[in-house]
DNA sequence: CCAAAAATTATTACCTGATACTAAAAGTAG
DNA sequence: CTACTTTTAGTATCAGGTAATAATTTTTGG
């Protein structure tokens, strides 16, 4: 069996701290990764095989696609959670599962703006109309949603406003079959078409 | 003056196309603009040098760079928006600019859980507590927000409440002196400390 | 203690995508 | 034709590696 003496880490310390700082630090070279762990670079190239890390120009690049697709997809929410059922001026369905961004770090209980958001970008989506803004909103906060917990968002059109420009909306989100939150939306509508 | 004959489109016009391609495909290099172009890869790198372009690497590692502090920042966000007073129990002000990503792409007008998410979260710093959360709210948009407006959100934490694990906040944003939302939160607090 | 295995270091050739610089050729205007 | 701009060509150099082969050092089993 390989088990290193005194004076220099052994090799599988080494392995896990130098993944660690690669994780830490991803604009490190090799270079400088010698001078931390004072071995040669050939070591540290060998190590980063045996981890599985690519170079330092392959990690930056990785990182850098990762954020242009982020990018995109930041223009494509164009409602919060992903429809699964669109009526329009009728009704629509959207999930939006709460992860790690949605929480208080110390309850990972969902912050309320995030149930809020999926709810009233929702109503903004049923609404037939180039121009649809929120006007107005009463809304509650029956249960807390917990990290990783599935909302399930309901949107129903109110067909007896009597304005023509504003219409009234009704969210309800459930998580599995408990109601966590509702809301009346007031929406208003530019104009018409159809 | 420097008009070009037919054959070849003339400098300006490739200036501007070269610049257009790099921004909505930042990970090509200059033997493929070179492709693209049909001039010689010097002439591409004038061409970057006129117009402030890095090379390659340098855009793909500014891009990493840009995406590794948005992680860092978007755990420190605990509040949507900059807090610039804060009275605990009493009253706090923050200040949130609407940029691109928070507009409608069509109209250039701030989504409203965006002006929501302000508030909520204004709500919630303000009051003293391990565990706040948002139980219910009431709120207002009055007029829309636009790109580039900064929203000024002040909470006032009403003390007429007779249960104490329920507290009343009000907030007013406005953009300079304009109202442009209101809203009541019904936050619950987990035990009162003090 | 000694040989085999493991771990480390050294060396060399090569790669990509550039910069920096010098020089020459081609096109263009007056 | 000539002054000027634009484009192309060529060379040297760089960072931060890969890949492969060999040599050296360290460790350990027995």
């Amino acid at each position: 069996m390989v088990v290193m003496r005194i004076g220099r880490i052994p090799k599988q310390k080494r392995l896990l701290e130098l993944a660690n700082e690669i994780e830490h630090n991803p604009f490190i070279t090799d270079e400088q990764l010698t001078k931390k762990f004072n071995v040669s670079i050939q070591t540290i190239r060998l190590d980063r095989m045996e981890l599985g890390i690519p170079e330092l120009r392959e990690r930056i690049k990785l990182m850098a696609e990762k954020s242009y697709d982020k990018v995109v997809s930041l223009q494509i929410d164009e409602v919060i959670g992903e429809v699964v059922d669109l009526q329009l001026d009728k009704s629509a369905i959207s999930i939006f599962e709460i992860n790690e961004e949605h929480v208080f770090a110390k309850t990972k209980i969902a912050r309320g703006h995030h149930i809020f958001s999926q709810g009233n970008s929702l109503a903004i989506a049923v609404i037939d109309d180039e121009v649809a803004l929120t006007a107005s909103a009463d809304i509650r906060f029956v249960r807390s949603v917990k990290l990783g917990e599935k909302c399930i968002a309901k949107a129903y059109v109110r067909n007896d406003s009597l304005n023509r420009d504003k219409v009234n909306v009704d969210v309800f989100t459930y998580v599995g079959n408990e109601l966590v939150f509702e809301g009346n939306f007031v929406i208003f509508r530019s104009d018409h078409k159809k």
